[in-house]
RNA sequence: GUCCCAGUAGCUCAGCAGGAUAGAGCAACAGCCUUCUAAGCUGUCGGUCGGGGGUUCGAAUCCCUCCUGGGACGCCA
């Protein structure tokens, strides 16, 4: 348990006895004791709403409740430095402030690990996101999920969940045919053939690469193998290629996977055929019109679904929900997939799959991450040079850099569209977001090092004397914060939260150093408690940009 | 037409398992560098929380309805 939440324990337990005492309840459920963070310094460290709550119960207005919970408090060994009822009744708390000594050298002791908690539970949690199907590069909707699923997977992780990230390679479908044969159209042309593209073919200019390189390196061997060898012969390159590609750009954005599931071993297993008969034993489907339809509809859906076609082939669901029978039986208690916008219409057959294989419902969670609008010149900015399409991810991150965009895409809710200033992320100036926490960490690693020149290093035996300044004070209770803030990211599936945190501790950082000295010679132990002070600081700020995949630089 | 997401300061957005006088950054304006990085700090300006109803001690937050923007509605993936 961390130094705050253990002041907040107390609260609650000093609190709670006092409402007892005072005889409010009369054997009635006694609500839980709930401490919120007033948003007013003004109104203490700490603030309840107890007595509103109990006006139904005790049948007394809630200012006098209040006065009755006071009367009976024990302030004797608690944290409680004073307390008062204010406004319509809420009681505000304020805290003795020697606790914060505790959280520096918490933080001093804990390390890269401060921030982590157990509020989790070691709950099996799976993570699957981006999975975009390899038949092209990822473009900046891929960039912002990639962005979200890595920082909620480390915030999961911190927070004391058990997290495994997966990457589902939609590797049997219709699509892949389709690439296959885009790259044999491009194959032709290379060797100089008229040939049309696919109806449904892939027009990037990656896939021309590919055929232009197969034409350079084997001539036309391939255009004299037979149709079906040489249509299996580019299927497997090319989805090898793209795949690379993909796994490539991933790992230069900062995001790796624990496993990258593919969808055709579905296939050889028989586990999609044991899915189907699971929905049949379980009475969800039916024939009609020469194909095979789960009865989606059962389950909240607006209307059902196809799941083996008239020519008998699968559609896109009938594998899916293989894989998500497979997911949940390999023991997560939780499946979180991230989806794009364009897909959030899939959500409620695949939750109905899911109760339809006998399962909650809740059991799978989806985020969605919305739209992104490039904007540049106050302008939509749309086509990339190089394809004339959508911008791909890497464009992106070559136009802005990499921890700019990691940090543009995370420091928004997922589920609000975005619009993405390129001109901002762009510029080294204080107009960027990005800077100001890289700069608050990069400004303490330069007072470090002075204070190394100086021969000064931090203690952890006059931390007590911190408490004289009210910028050193709120600094420490911030930084007390990050692992509540980690555990309610986590719980919210809230990543960005850790980025609204990162900009309230620069600043608290930022205001602290404009007033108060770190290095002075002339006071050693206090410049030694700054020290320490200043190193939780750095800690904190470096744990945080780990956490949404962002760089903590030392110079800037 | 149905469903989903959004609508909060000039701009981009937080806040939304109900709480006090609705916040931040940028922009604008006024200050602060002989002192640890001015990519910084301090202050000022800025709001019918899309409109209208409702629920209650209390609503940006919950419910209904309408408006606006985006997305989804396939035996594609």
């Amino acid at each position: 348990m961390s130094t705050v939440e253990q002041i907040k324990q107390q609260l609650k337990d000093a609190l709670g006895s006092a409402v007892e005492k005072a005889g409010l309840t009369e054997g009635a459920d006694v609500p839980d004791v709930m401490l919120e963070t007033p948003k007013n310094k003004e109104n203490g460290d700490y603030a309840t709403n107890i007595a509103m709550q109990l006006t139904k119960i005790a049948k007394k207005p809630p200012r006098a409740i209040a006065e009755a919970i006071l009367g009976n408090l024990d302030t004797d060994g608690t944290p409680i430095k004073s307390v008062d009822i204010a406004g319509p009744g809420f009681i505000n708390i304020t805290v003795k402030t020697d606790y914060l000594g505790d959280v520096v050298k918490d933080v001093l002791e804990k390390g890269e690990n401060f921030g982590r908690s157990d509020a989790g539970g070691s709950e099996k949690i799976q993570v699957e996101f981006v999975s975009a199907n390899p038949t092209g590069d990822l473009h900046l909707g891929h960039g912002r999920g990639a962005s979200i699923g890595d920082a909620l997977c480390n915030v999961l992780d911190y927070a004391g969940y058990d997290v495994s990230r997966e990457y589902y390679i939609n590797d049997a479908g219709n699509q892949i045919n389709n690439l296959a044969l885009s790259i044999e159209a491009r194959y032709f042309q290379a060797l100089g053939e008229e040939r049309e593209m696919p109806e449904d073919g892939y027009h990037g200019k990656d896939v021309i690469e590919i055929a232009n390189a197969l034409a350079q390196e084997h001539g036309d061997k391939f255009a004299k193998m037979p149709e079906e060898e040489r249509f299996q012969w580019f299927r497997k390159h090319g989805l090898g290629i793209e795949l690379d590609k993909i796994k490539k750009d991933l790992a230069d954005f900062r995001v790796s996977f624990d496993n990258w599931f593919s969808e055709s071993t579905l296939y050889g297993s028989g586990k999609i055929d044991a899915a189907l008969d699971k929905l049949k034993e379980n009475g969800h489907v039916y024939e009609e019109d020469g194909a095979t339809w789960f009865r989606s509809t059962t389950f909240g859906d607006d209307k059902d679904r196809v799941l083996i076609k008239q020519d008998g082939s699968y559609t896109y669901l009938t594998p899916d929900i293989a894989y998500h029978e497979d997911k949940l039986q390999r023991g997560f208690d939780k499946l979180i997939n991230i989806w794009g916008a364009d897909h959030h219409g899939y959500i409620p057959r695949m939750k109905a799959a899911i109760e339809a294989l006998g399962y909650d419902k809740d059991t799978l969670e989806v985020l969605v991450s919305q739209m992104v609008q490039l904007y540049k010149d106050g302008e939509k900015f749309k086509m990339s040079k190089r394809t004339g399409k959508a911008v791909t991810l890497r464009e992106l991150v070559d136009m802005v850099g990499l921890d700019a965009v990691r940090y543009f895409f995370i420091m928004r809710s997922g589920d609000s569209q975005m619009d993405f200033d390129l001109d901002l992320a762009v510029s080294q100036s204080n107009e960027n977001p990005v800077y100001y926490a890289q700069y608050a960490h990069a400004r303490i690693c330069s007072i470090l090092r002075q204070a190394d020149d100086a021969g000064l290093f931090r203690s952890e035996e006059n931390v007590g004397l911190l408490q004289d300044s009210e910028k050193a004070i709120d600094l420490m209770k911030k930084i007390g914060d990050f692992p509540q803030v980690v555990a309610d990211a986590a719980k919210l599936r809230a990543p960005h939260r850790i980025a609204t945190y990162i900009q309230e501790l620069a600043s608290a950082f930022h205001t602290f150093y404009s007033t108060d000295k770190v290095v002075d010679p002339d006071n050693k132990e206090l410049s030694e408690a700054r020290l320490a002070l200043v190193t939780a600081t750095r800690t904190t700020v470096a744990n945080a940009l780990r956490l949404i995949g962002v760089a903590a630089p030392e110079r800037m």
